[in-house]
Order: C-alpha cells, then structure tokens, then sequence
DNA sequence: ATTCTTAATTATGAATTCAAAATAGAAATT
DNA sequence: AATTTCTATTTTGAATTCATAATTAAGAAT
C-alpha cells in the first residue's frame, strides 16, 4: 500500500507527540527506535526523520550518538516560555479587539458559552479542552500565523510537565472570571484592555501552576 | 573516515541554509536532492533530515511527492514576523535595562561604539553585520532563550527576501541615531523607554524596508 | 569483593537499494 | 500543428544494509 496523502513520517511524529503528552513517554526518557519501528512496523528511516521533527519543535532532545531523549524542561524554561507566550497572546488579544468583524467576535462568544457550560457542569477535562480551544480561535481571528506557530510550539512544550493549573482548587472559577473580562473587552473593542488582561490571565495561569 | 563532533545533516543544513541565503537557492527554487549529493559528495538520508530541519525553520516548504522549494514569503508575511520580532525584541530590551548587571551593559556599549565606528566608515556590511550582533547580544542578556531562538528563527525567514533596508539612503544614519537612544534608555535603566525605542526602530526598519 | 580490561552486543549514523509516483518525451490521433 | 495517449526516465518516499561508536557483560587482576 501506499497511497497516503501524507508523508509517513508527519504520522510517525504524531503518534510519537501524543506519547509524550500521555506521559507514555517521560521527559527526560530515551527513544528506543526499534522498539517504535516494532510497533509500528516501520523502518527507521521515517522514525528518524520524524524525530528530528520533534527535535525543532523542542520536544525531543538530540545527543550526539546517543539519541533523542523527551525535552527536560525545568523551572526556569516555564518562566521563560511563559514569558512569550504572554506577550504574544495578548498581542493577539490586542489584534482581535482592534480587527475582528462581527461575526468572528460571535463564534468566540459561541465558544466561550461553551466554556462557561463546561465549568458549570464542573467539567474539568472539557473545561481544558475548550480553553485551548478558546485561546487557539483567539489567534486565528488575530490573523498573523507566524505567530499562531510560535504559541503553538511553545505551548507544546509547556505540555510536558503537566502541571495543569485549573486542577487546582478555584482556578477553573478565577480562570473563568478573567475569561468573562477577557470577552467583554473584545466585544467593546477595546485593544489594551484586551491585551492586559490576557497578559495577568496566562501569567495567574502560569503562577497558580508554578 | 567518522570522526566528525555532530551529526553529517546539520552540516549539510549549514551548507543548503548558506545558499539560501547566498541566494544561490532563490525563493520558490526546488531542491534538486541528486545534485547536492553530488556536490557534497554524501548520500541522500542526511540530506533528506537536513531538508527537514530546514522545513521546520521555515526555510524550505515541503510537497508531497515534489520535494522541497525555497520558502518565498510574500508581503503579509512579512507584516506579520515583523509583528512578532517587534513585541519579542522590545520585550528584550525591556528585559535588559530591567535586569543586566554593569560589565553587560559595558559589553552592549562596546559593541554600540563599533557600530558608529562601521557607520563613520560607511561600510554598510559591517555595519549590517554588526546591527544582527547588537541585537542578538540584547536578547542574549535578555536571558531567555527560548524567546532568543523564536527571534532568530523569524529573523532568518526574513533574510529570505533581502529588502535590506540599510541600503536605503539615509537608513544608516537614521538606524544609528535610534541605536544610540536606546543605548542610552539600556544605560539609564528605562525599561518601558527603551521597550518603546527599540520597537518603533524595527517597525522603522520594515518601514524602510516595505 | 571490587575494579579494571577487553570482548560481545546493541544502537546509532549514513549509504544503498527498492517501490511507486511524477515528469518528460515520443508516438499517435485529430 | 496541436493535443492526447502511452512509454521511458527521473525523482521522491521508504526499507534495508553496512560501518562504527557506545554500552553491556564477562573475565582477570588486585
């Protein structure tokens, strides 16, 4: 067979990242290429090719001879992704409050009743979901997608060290609160509005995790 | 003979970025794969990881079963990475009159007074070579390297399309004179002025350059 | 028993080979 | 002559093979 309309080896890095995200690979644990082309059943040159993929996207770690081991991030990495992605996202907040025509303000409001339905049913998981899905539609509407990669790599990363902040008791309410302020700011358009409280909401997010 | 200290594809992506840039490989050029393994006299497995390293840098863009071409990146492109260096490096120079201790501002100093030297000398590489270093020293300081590896990454994707906007008559100068008031908000300890400062004199430069 | 040395094994890096798709080129049809 | 169809060639995608470095394991020496 070999009709697929995508390379073999975006979908052997695929199935690698969500590994690492399951924790069914640890930060910090080697890559044993066999053992996935076993599983696989796939030779090592997509493998390899799809490692290096997740090299550049700072998931894997390369060692010369060694391999690739699952990207270590310690505290001060959070700190300083977190740092970006801050910046960044409430740029974009700041693009969407300026730029957004209505009917996009409408499918964020649509998303965020979605939000705020999952939080009442006490929905954690869900709650998750949409949230990323929330801050991903946010920087879609703000249009620039050199951007949009950026915060995806580098939320990816924070992916790692899964210390989901809205596990904790109350976040997911204070979460939802500054959600609320968030939306109201684009809807009345208010660009630096927007922007700061997307800029206190990622980094409570970050301190509430840290 | 196998005695190399990293592994034969980053080398070769040095060797294929080089002409990229060189412009020897222009904008929308495949990668002919036979001929640079002749020409490099290596075999097609690191090249094809190179390709793919370059992929993810944005340098190159993957077809399915046509290979890989030259990024051309077309005016919203630009509009939107210079978006993205803008905030980042304004943030960084934030960062560092927040932050850096005396010997680094010393050092930022040293390299701004080789910078008027190129200018006084009206040698416009120099001076192009050593604008890149003084802004890469900023985000060094800056102490945040994932931040640092964003920027310079876009940066590359930049170079791309050579609309060096120190070629424009005045540019050096007026480059210059930004260079200095930032310099002096680093040196006086003026976070926000030398945030504001150093963004306005990259939207000057996409300005200059657009 | 512990450490050091050396042989066997395993894993990585890179070249080669094989399969299939895309392109180029020739022949045929209109 | 222009266009279409079919064949040959080239090129990409992926598997396999080969070479060498790194690790493990076994044995020797202290």
């Amino acid at each position: 067979m070999s009709l697929s309309s995508r390379p073999l080896y975006l979908d052997i890095a695929d199935v690698i990242r969500e590994k690492i995200f399951q924790h069914q690979l640890k930060p910090g644990a080697w890559i044993n290429e066999k053992e996935i082309t076993q599983e696989l059943e796939i030779s090592r040159t997509p493998l390899r090719e799809a490692i290096k993929v997740l090299a550049a996207e700072g998931l894997v770690t390369m060692k010369l001879r060694r391999g690739a081991y699952v990207t270590e991030v310690d505290n001060q990495d959070l700190v300083n992704i977190f740092e970006v992605i801050s910046i960044l996202e409430a740029q974009a907040a700041f693009d969407v409050a300026s730029n957004a025509n209505e009917s996009e303000l409408e499918q964020l409001d649509k998303l965020h009743t979605r939000l705020e339905k999952a939080a009442a049913d006490r929905d954690i998981d869900r709650f998750f979901e949409l949230n990323q899905e929330f801050h991903d539609l946010i920087q879609q509407i703000a249009g620039n997608p050199w951007m949009r990669k950026v915060i995806q790599d580098l939320r990816q990363v924070l992916k790692l060290q899964r210390k989901n902040s809205l596990k904790k008791i109350g976040r997911v309410e204070q979460s939802l609160l500054e959600h609320r302020r968030i939306m109201s700011a684009l809807i009345d358009r208010k660009p630096e509005e927007a922007k700061s409280l997307m800029n206190s909401h990622l980094l409570q997010g970050q301190k509430a995790a840290g």
